[in-house]
DNA sequence: TTGACTTTCTACATAATGTCGAATAACATG
DNA sequence: CATGTTATTCGACATTATGTAGAAAGTCAA
C-alpha cells in the first residue's frame, strides 16, 4: 500500500512514514536506526528495514544526515524543524501565490488563528517590520 | 517523461501540465477540449488526448467541471482561483504548522512581501479582524 | 455512406513512497 | 579463528500521481 493522493496529504513534502521518522528525530536528535524504528513502532506496525530505508532515502534529499561514529550510524536531522518549515514554506507559498496571493492570505490567518493565535500578534510585528523595510529600501524599480 | 520532484515542485498540488490546464481554464471560462488545447499548446508540445485526459482527470478530482451542452463538451473551472487558493492552503498550512509555526510566519510574509506587497496591508488588517474576533467570542477555552 | 471531428479507452513511462526479504558486512565471543 | 548476532546495504515489488498518446468508438453533416 501506498500513501494518500497528494491532494489530501498536501501541506507536507513529506510521505507519512517519513513525517513520522522526522518526527522522532526532531525530538530525539542522532539515533540509531534500531532507535528510530522502537520509536516510530509504536502504533504503526512496519519492519526494521523499512524504517532503515526511508532514512536511506531522507538521507539522500539532504533532510537526514548519516554519521558513523564509533559504534552504530547515527541518523540526525540535517534542518530543525524551523528551518525545514521555513524551507518547505518558500516554496509552497511561491507556488500558491502565483495562484492567488488573497485566497492565500486568507486561509493563512484562518489557519493560524486556528492553531497558534498567539503568532497573530507575532506575525503583526513581522509585518510592520516588513512594510519599514520596503518602504526605505525603495529607490529602484 | 513526467513531472520534477514533490520536493521541487511542491508549491501547487497540480503538476505542470494540469497547472497549465487550470490557468486557461480560469483566464477563458467554459472551453471546449480542443480550445484548451490550442490555448496550451503555445509553448509546448502536447497530443489533443493528452489534454483531454488531464481535463479527464481534473474533472475526476473536482477541479473542473464537464458539461455537454449543445454541442461540445465544456469544461470549466469548478473552483475560482481564489477559492482554489484558498482550499490548497488550508491544508497546506495545517500540515506546516504542525511543524513550525514561526518558521511558517516568517517565510510567509518573505514570500508576501516579495511577490505581492500590496497585500501586506491588506494582511495586516486581516490580523487586526481576527483578533478582534478571537479577543471577543472567547468565552470558553 | 463517408469523412472529419469528438470523446472515451487503454496503455505505457517515470518518479515518489511504502514495504521488505536476502545478501553482505561487522563484531563480540567462545 | 569459527560462529552467531546485529547492523547495513541491495534489490524488488506494490501503489499512486502525472505525463503522454494511439486506437477505438461515437456523432453529425454532407
Amino acid at each position: 500500500m501506498a500513501r494518500k493522493s497528494r491532494l489530501e496529504t498536501y501541506g507536507s513534502p513529506l510521505g507519512p512514514l517519513e513525517q513520522e521518522i522526522m518526527e522522532f528525530l526532531w525530538a530525539s536528535g542522532a539515533s540509531s536506526g534500531r532507535d528510530v524504528f522502537s520509536g516510530i513502532k509504536s502504533g504503526r506496525d512496519v519492519a526494521l528495514t523499512t524504517v532503515l530505508t526511508v532514512l536511506e532515502r531522507l538521507a539522500k534529499k539532504g533532510l537526514v544526515t548519516k554519521e558513523k561514529g564509533g559504534g552504530l550510524i547515527a541518523f540526525s536531522p540535517a534542518l530543525s524543524r524551523d528551518e525545514f518549515a521555513r524551507s518547505v514554506s518558500e516554496d509552497v507559498f511561491k507556488g500558491i501565490l502565483g495562484i492567488s496571493a488573497s485566497g492565500l492570505c486568507a486561509s493563512f490567518v484562518d489557519a493560524l488563528a486556528a492553531s497558534s493565535p498567539d503568532e497573530l500578534e507575532k506575525l503583526s510585528e513581522l509585518i510592520e517590520s516588513k512594510k519599514k523595510e520596503l518602504g526605505s529600501g525603495e529607490g529602484k524599480k
